[in-house]
DNA sequence: CGACTGACTCTCT
DNA sequence: CAGAGAGCCAGTC
């Protein structure tokens, strides 16, 4: 029973994207702007970072795995958040040296065939 | 409607 | 490779 003053939680745009940032694979790694993208929302990656911060960190959402274009973490290096995050990743393999990851190693390139598996399901 | 802000990205230096 | 600048877009005031 949700009011209609409150669109967020039934915004179609936003549940793509979490949608889209669930189907990223433990292990590997996807940035904000290739989320929006495959989440048919180019140029909002801006849009991407926002959900997520207003997604409860209880959810079921692996908001660690989305990082920037460049592999940096969008939180400041020793930040709480960076911290979390980097120990989210190290636990399922991936490695954050000096707050990055190397993209070429870990990013999530998924071909059209994984991506419509992983969004069906 | 305009000004500001930000879990962004690209280009140029 | 680090910094600066500009572009972009949705949300907030």
């Amino acid at each position: 029973m949700k009011s209609p003053r409150d669109p967020s939680a039934a915004d179609p745009r936003h549940v793509r994207i979490r949608d889209t940032v669930r189907a990223i694979p433990p292990g590997k790694v996807a940035s904000y702007g290739q989320i929006a993208d495959l989440a048919g929302l180019p140029g909002r990656a801006r849009m991407v970072g926002r959900v997520l911060g207003l997604t409860p960190g209880n959810a079921s959402i692996p908001w660690h795995r989305v990082l920037r274009a460049s592999g940096e973490l969008a939180f400041p290096a020793y930040a709480p958040d960076a911290l979390r995050q980097s120990a989210l990743l190290h636990a399922e393999g991936v490695e954050v040296k000096n707050n990055r990851v190397n993209l070429r190693r870990f990013r999530w390139q998924p071909d059209l065939a994984e991506l419509l598996f992983r969004l069906d399901t």
